[in-house]
DNA sequence: AATGGGTGTGAAATAAGTGTGAAAAATTTT
DNA sequence: AAAATTTTTCACACTTATTTCACACCCATT
């Protein structure tokens, strides 16, 4: 799998970009500010850097423009909702793509797959999680039922292929919203039951794979037993 | 399994959530200071630290950003129903969930999993209880009797979990009220009958392996002696 | 065997959780 | 700016779970 770097000020971003990432099956280095990350890109050769740009001393595009006149590693930014900032100048100094916060997970590795692919840097090796005549591709984000492709929101794709890979294991609807949402979500917890319905429904046959465990949560059937 | 660490100036409070814990399965020690704290810290090496917010002397923030310096063992912090606190600091100085008083065990343990799991400190190995031709998956919550599933309300579930998990071991109603109920509870304790009723119903053959203590409780068979 | 509290049980009353459709809000695309 | 899509909220119906209750029955002790 691919490596990354991560580079923020806040040790609280990073540890929490780490832990979404080495979820999504990345290796993860991280740095704290510019210099910090110029020495670790040189160590760990990662293959693409998540560049917080607001940062104390060197900020994300002088970080970028430094980077950028001896290596050509994809770099993704992050940037707050609401920040003031260029995202020409992101652009001009040679950022491939930006991730606004809050973020989800799922968001995240979406956005880093695109970039890698974009790079030809990703291993092509397909993740398939197949159950009766469901089959879903977890990079390509197809998802096929009895043969026929089924379009899938981002939110349901998630929910979905968590359950799925863990088959027979029940998430309690925070533990759902934790996941696929991220930790900022503020929402009631109804939302995933919605979210179930239209997956239940899009699935046709196969939704019934998707069971409600009542009064605790849900979980997606496991064939084994 | 895990060990746990419970921080609480209530004598009370500790001993309850011992209580709650060790049959959760847990091990568990205990500090009524932060003094305490650190010191149980060092020398039992606990996976995850329960760590009461309201404490005269060091508070809870205290203690966790004084821990927090030299360790990062995941801390969930104990606070009371309408205690004014500030959640975003204890987020910030690293604290990693939280619970409001009064809880019930079993939030507490689903809390606790959830965190260890986010830390991946948790074995994710199956438990199973058997007892003759019953067995009991206790995480996807799945009772078979004789090879059939059978199909267990989550306070059914949850009780034949604890008579079986201790088998021989005499439960008064008071007891399983509290343990699985929890103490917000304030119904009658025949409750507990009917409970034990359908469950020795859907258990069918090894519903006799409930047995009733004349003037006392329940407990489940001992195979053994 | 008589007594008095403890327990089993079925049915009824309450309470709690979930499914669903539709509307509102947020977001993205055109 | 408008349109389309996705996500979230909400209320109501519906299902399932939990608790209560009354009465028969059981057990241990006189």
């Amino acid at each position: 799998m691919s490596h990354l770097l991560i580079v923020d000020d806040e040790q609280d971003m990073v540890d929490l970009v780490t832990m979404y990432m080495e979820n999504a099956g990345y290796t993860v280095s991280s740095a704290l500010n510019g210099d910090e990350a110029e020495e670790k890109l040189k160590e760990s050769h990662p293959d693409l850097i998540i560049l917080d740009l607001m940062m104390p001393g060197r900020d994300g595009f002088a970080i970028c423009e430094s980077i950028r006149s001896y290596s050509d590693v994809p770099i993704i930014f992050l940037t707050a909702r609401g920040e003031e900032w260029d995202k020409v100048r992101a652009f001009s100094i040679g950022g491939d793509d930006y991730i606004v916060k809050p973020f989800s997970p799922g968001e995240m590795t979406a956005r880093i797959q695109a970039v890698l692919r974009r790079f030809g840097r990703v291993d092509e090796k397909r993740e398939t999680i197949r159950y009766q005549t469901l089959s879903i591709d977890v990079h390509s984000r197809a998802v096929r039922v009895d043969g026929a492709a089924i379009q899938l929101t981002m939110k349901e794709f998630d929910l979905l292929v968590l359950l799925a890979k863990k088959r027979g294991r029940i998430f309690s609807r925070e533990e759902l919203l934790e996941t696929v949402w991220g930790t900022e979500y503020s929402g009631g917890t109804r939302t995933v039951d919605t979210h179930i319905k239209t997956l239940r429904m899009k699935l046709k046959n196969e939704g019934a794979s998707i069971e409600t465990v009542w009064g605790i949560g849900y979980k997606f059937v496991d064939g084994a037993v």
